[in-house]
DNA sequence: TTAAATATTAAAAGTTTGTAACAAAATTTC
DNA sequence: GAAATTTTGTTACAAACTTTTAATATTTAA
């Protein structure tokens, strides 16, 4: 793991990552890479090339181990490890992720839900009972979760996540509508709903 | 608007979107290439070449009056059209998604919800009922909604997806775990939230 | 009114990413 | 067990994307 790996291949992992969860599920031990390209609508070459990058992981003639190969991926990824994660706001969206299975399958596991809402603070989502977002930095304190969930509407996401920030969390994952950046010290993944839309809008005018 | 525009600029056309609605929310009414480009974390050339994509909308010496570059934007990805859309599953993601209002905001409108759980038909989610999914044929000839939101599990999908399809909708949006293929005649946009989550356990294990 | 500063557009250069081709290695077939 | 086939890893090439540079227009200030 010498030279930095370019940013369009990590976001190919994710999806090899779940086509050979795939593959092993339907009982497929061994892949070639033109198969596997063809199944996944890219080049044999590309897979090959990305696979590389982390180190051959493939045996020439006989092809890639699925097992073998979605766990060294996994391992890229870092699925095999466990995170905890704290969520912002119960609102819908909030709900609705943390009642996702995913969530437990990629090695994130939830320990807290917060909320400002008299009115959702008590309530119970899952197993876990709402809290008031007033407590969250003794929460954190005591408990060190690593990332946090930010589903909250729009106006107070600065507030909360520099909050958050200060109180030790290191990794954001943001549905809201504004942009959390990227930071010296912090990782963002921002899921932005409403690009999607947007960007299926173009696809529409374009090719229908 | 003759030669074909590239992917990546497509995908950064939601996001100046975002940052264009802001500024003039905040009452900036004109930019220049390199204010935006800072506030977005882009090089002041790539704005200015992205946007030069699609025709000059700037002025020399003046910069890019806020109001109608976010106009021409939202032309091209199609958000000043009205479309219209069912749900297909009345779960948590689906319910979270019919009730967000980025969802009108964004030009679409949702008009029908779907789920073949006796539970859920005859519940109502925002001020639409839950109609059995066995009639979505006979709703779709009637109502012609042009895109379906698929937000069931993952087993279901490719069944599903072949009778809209068949039925005559022509774009997805989809939330489950199976990629629904671009094809022909349709356009697809698939949301692995399992994806975001692995891409930031990715960059937790590299920065953090 | 003129000069300096600002800022776009367009074109060229540079960088990155993706594709194709080939040699080396392992497996399968005979 | 040797030959033929498969398939990887690597290198070279092509395409796509980004940045730089040059040319031109507008605004602002003196």
């Amino acid at each position: 793991m010498k030279k930095k790996v370019s940013e369009s291949v990590i976001n190919r992992l994710p999806r090899y990552y779940r086509y050979l969860d795939e593959l092993l599920k339907t009982g497929v031990d061994r892949i070639s890479s033109k198969s596997l390209s063809e199944k996944m609508g890219l080049t044999a070459s590309q897979v090959r090339q990305d696979f590389n990058c982390f180190g051959g992981f493939g045996q020439q003639g006989y092809g890639y181990k699925v097992e073998s190969l979605k766990e060294s991926i996994g391992k890229i990824l870092g699925v095999d490890k466990q995170h905890s994660a704290i969520l912002i706001g119960a609102g819908n969206i909030g709900r609705a992720f943390a009642l996702n299975i995913t969530f437990e399958k990629r090695g994130f596991h939830l320990v807290g839900i917060f909320d400002n809402d008299p009115e959702k603070i008590g309530q119970t989502v899952g197993d876990i009972v709402v809290t008031d977002f007033e407590e969250v930095e003794r929460f954190i304190e005591e408990n060190k979760p690593e990332m946090a969930i930010v589903a909250i509407p729009k106006a107070g996401v600065n507030q909360v996540v520099s909050r958050l920030k200060n109180a030790g969390i290191k990794a954001f994952l943001n549905f809201t509508h504004a942009e959390v950046e990227d930071a010296e010290d912090i990782v963002v993944e921002n899921i932005h709903l409403g690009d999607s839309l947007m960007r299926l809008s173009y696809k529409m005018g374009e090719k229908i």
